[in-house]
DNA sequence: GACTGCGATTTGAACGTTCAAACCCGCGGG
DNA sequence: CCCGCGGGTTTGAACGTTCAAATCGCAGTC
């Protein structure tokens, strides 16, 4: 494998005219840059990171800790991961994967990778309520960006992408509406997690506003199932409250509300319209495809990343969810 | 951030002794061992990685791609990461995701991680029918380790790991057998990929083992979506063949297979049992939960990382999936 | 013609570790 | 008493790069 040195010695230049070649190619004349090129080229040299990262003491390496929460379905994480990927290949950088236990407990693990110099920073996602993660590395000095906000406090403990599951919410509301239906129902989550609060509030306040009513038209599931989606379901048909249109917290909920629907012989669609969170592969994979909000995985890793490896001043960055539409919310 | 330099003039020794107390214990006097694990402790130190991957040129990382076929979902990436991630640490090593262009156009970028010393070597996955990659790694003595077998191909071109689609069939119709079926369906997808015909050949002989009939009992779905698995059961149906179970070769197919016969009004299960693949989330999701054939994901991931790691022999180790049994095949 | 200034290039050191070889010291054997 | 041996420890160099400072060459200025 070629060295700089090998380099220099075929270009006849110095090592640090080599290095400069491809650092800060301005510094050299222009004969110069094009006889090491020549020589680079030639012996098909490639930098060795080792070596450039003992000296800048920067790895260019992002972690982040695959999650493994087995009661939650991670649908869409191999879209994120992509995005990501992507986004930190834009800017010379790579993802560094790795385990670490939940909660507290897992910090050590984040402070020696940091330690080793084995990545510059971290991008979290799976935020919990209360995560403690994001206030122990603020503490640190540890670089990091949170992909979600941290719930059930008052300050952010650090920069932020997050995408505004309210106006989401809203988004839906409003779409079925536009499609013809004035009582819009919601399936939510039991655990008052931030989110699943974020997306609720959202619903209510568009039903508010265009003066659809909401009393008895938000159900609790008990879980993230396609079974207790259509539990949920079930109980607001059995309620007697009619209903026009459903939107659900998670793709899998709604599923389950397509699947009681059809059951009961109303046609999701033109029956009832649906609308899911998450654009998760099932959404298009179904029939009728189901109408989902989609989670603008691009622009988020994009902004992860230039938050990350940019100045480090607090950011703060709140994306809107696209909708998607699909069978599940033609017009009734 | 404290150096070995630091520890060495804190513990009273030489560099070299700090180091060896850490690589090479047992060379040290038990005092002095003592002595220096003291100031290790006290000063916090972590040893740099990149020092010591310039040194040795191993760096302890391994190279995975993050695939991105739109038209396939990952149902189980999060899961094969996850195991992957595990093993490697046990290892003291890390996974490094990177993107690239299918087939051979990928192959640079590879070439290019491996020259810059970013990775030691690649475990590769979503192996295709003829994948090119193999064979070029092979040929620029990259290491690298395959999850699943280059179909199409007489000889293997490097070490791999895969699991027994052909016996996870097998196994399958006898799970449906010893619950009582004796007319078990296959639906399958049409493109005749290494892994469809290698699923299906297993369903064939062990019908023909069993004494059961095969013949108009498999289906080719146009696509790998819950729809088509929909209409290939419909098919099914229609053809006035009997039937009472079915092995799909997705737990997608599955989900669809399951659709169709409720919306007829077959009890999936106690009507006909369903068998899957993958064991994704969704098997257990849906209701009844689906019986499928689980991937031995941390097997899987602990092999790869044992062949890759070690002594780099032709390796290829062909695992057993395991049927995860649920509702879906209740006995009839 | 010496002096200044500036762009292009080189020199020497440093990053933090490990390898290979040298060194030191106490001990048993001739 | 000297030699050889071997475990424990140190020394010096090397890995491949970049940084900071020094040097060189040349044009413009007084």
């Amino acid at each position: 494998m070629a060295t700089l040195k090998q380099v220099a010695a075929h270009a006849e230049v110095s090592v640090q005219t080599v290095s400069n070649a491809l650092n800060a190619p301005h510094r050299l004349r222009a004969d110069t840059l094009e006889r090491v090129n020549r020589s680079i080229e030639l012996l098909n040299y490639r930098p060795n990171r080792n070596a450039r990262s003992l000296r800048t003491s920067a790895v260019e390496l992002i972690g982040y800790c695959v999650p493994n929460w087995p009661n939650q379905t991670h649908l869409v994480m191999d879209q994120f991961l992509h995005a990501l990927c992507a986004a930190a290949e834009r800017t010379g950088r790579h993802i560094l994967l790795f385990t670490a236990p939940p909660g507290v407990d897992g910090m050590p693990t984040y402070d020696d990778l940091h330690a080793r110099r084995m990545v510059d920073g971290f991008v979290l996602s799976q935020t919990e309520t209360h995560d403690p993660r994001h206030g122990w590395l603020k503490e640190e000095d540890i670089p990091f960006v949170s992909f979600g906000r941290v719930w059930g406090q008052s300050t952010q403990p650090g920069p932020w992408v997050d995408v505004d599951g309210a106006t989401g919410s809203a988004i839906a509301v409003r779409h079925l509406y536009g499609t013809g239906r004035r009582r819009i129902a919601f399936l939510g989550w039991p655990k008052s997690s931030g989110l699943a609060e974020d997306r609720l509030s959202g619903w209510r306040t568009a039903c508010k506003d265009l003066g659809v009513p909401t009393t008895g038209l938000a159900v609790r599931c008990r879980a993230d199932s396609i079974e207790e989606g259509a539990r949920g379901t079930a109980r607001l048909l059995d309620s007697g409250r009619a209903f026009d249109g459903i939107v659900a917290l998670s793709d899998v909920l709604a599923l389950g509300a397509l699947r009681e629907l059809t059951a009961r012989g109303i046609t999701p669609g033109a029956g009832v319209g649906v609308v899911g969170y998450d654009d998760s592969p099932l959404a298009e994979v179904v029939s009728p495809g189901l109408t989902s909000l989609r989670q603008p995985m691009d622009r988020i890793a994009e902004e992860l990343i230039t938050i990350l490896t940019g100045d480090q001043q607090p950011a703060e960055r709140l994306l809107l969810p696209e909708l998607v539409i699909r069978g599940s919310s033609a017009p009734g």
